[in-house]
Parts: C-alpha cells; structure tokens; sequence
DNA sequence: CATCGATGTATCCATAATGGATATAATGCT
DNA sequence: AGCATTATATCCATTATGGATACATCGATG
C-alpha cells in the first residue's frame, strides 16, 4: 500500500500551511513564495521545487484552484475545502503553541 | 553538498518540537509516544521509525540527551541547547498562528 | 503456569517532502 | 544591448516518515 500523502489526509505540511495561508487572497506562485518569505521575515523561504511541487499538490487535492491565470502568470485561490482544511491545520498548531506555552512556563 | 537536516539547522519538523516538548520532563521513547498521541487527542501519532530516528538525530544534534536508563528503558530529556531551539521553533509557530488568526478572520 | 496483550526498542523498506541547481522565457531598468 | 528580476517548471539527491516486522519483557487472566 502506498502512503498517504498529508496532502490527501489534509494533515499538512508547515509548506502547505503557509501556501494556504497565502491564497487566501489569489496570488500567482512567485508572489506566495514572496509573501511567505516576508510575512516570516525571510525565516521561511520556499524553494521552487517545493513551491510549484506543492502547488500542484494542493490543487490535485482540491484545496486549491487556478483562476484567471495569464501567458506568464498562474493565479491561484483557496476552495471551501481549503479553508476547511487551513482552520484545522491553524487549529492543531494554535493547540501546540498553547500546549507548549503552559509546559514551557510550568518550568 | 548534502543537504542540512532540520535538526543541524535546528529548525525543526513538526515531529522535533512534539518530541522536544516530551522532553521537558525525562521520559523514555515509547512514553513520549504516548504523550504525544495523548496530548493531541490522537491527532499526532508518531510511528516507531519516526519517533526512534527523531530520538537518534536529536541525540546527535545534543538537542537532548540520555540520562539515566536502564535495561529495557532509555531515557531522554533536554539539554539546554534543545531547550533553546523548542523555544525558538515554537515562536515561529506561535507567529504563524497570529499570522493566520489576523488574515482569517479579515475574511 | 501458559498465553495473550501491552510495553519497549529498533531496523528495513518504500514513499513523501524538500532544497539546490538548472532551464527557459518575459519584463524592466540603465 | 546587457543584466537583474520576475515567473514557471523539472531533475536529482537527500531527508523525513509510516507501516511492517522483529525481538524481549512484563502483567493480567484463565
């Protein structure tokens, strides 16, 4: 049996997280790779191969889709789906940090 | 050039920071399994090949360290440097919440 | 007291995820 | 014209990870 890709479980990937977290406006691929960059101040930085590898993913998965791309330019947006799956994500994260912070200050 | 792992650049996988946060107190490997699936409500479970080379590699990294086993169990707990990075990695997370917590709920 | 499930560590193997290099093309600036 | 930047994409090697498997020990239950 072949794995399960987190992309199919919707369990994902810091790197599926941040381009989720990106397309909830429609970006085209540079732009994620960009915004992530500075919204982390360079603490986050994608490769291409990463990049356009997991935007093919997502958008297999449907937790994304191309809208109105151009010659040069492939924009893509979040489906209902991918919100779902970007508020659980955020959700077992917002748990971790919490879950962190009381262990951490305990001692 | 090989490529740097998450736990020599010491920003880390998922997988480290459940596993360092374990490790705020002294646990051995099977215990930290359990901890973690309790913790997440089964949400994270960390398979035997995971959770044994996470140990390893943390221990190479001096992320953690042995202390105290004996014949059947090998326990582990931070060091000072692992201490560090689980702080440093869980302010990334901590980051990426708030980041996302303000773009949801704009939309 | 034998058996079975849980505890506990560890590795093998295959697959998934990822970074760096590379390729190609368009655009913008000087 | 030339060069950096924008933009997409793939190749290749390495890292990360899950499932299966292999052992050994321990405790409960019949």
């Amino acid at each position: 049996m072949g794995r399960a890709s987190t992309f199919t479980t919707g369990d994902l990937t810091d790197t599926g997280v941040y381009v989720l977290l990106s397309l909830l406006e429609p970006r085209h691929g540079y732009a994620i790779g960009q915004f992530v960059a500075e919204t982390t101040d360079g603490a986050v930085v994608l490769g291409p191969a990463t990049l356009y590898t997991t935007l093919r993913k997502l958008t297999e998965a449907h937790l994304i889709e191309e809208i109105g791309s151009s010659d040069t330019r492939r924009v893509y947006h979040l489906t209902r789906g991918g919100r779902e799956v970007l508020e659980r994500n955020i959700d077992r994260r917002r748990r971790l940090v919490g879950l962190a912070t009381t262990l951490m200050e305990a001692r």
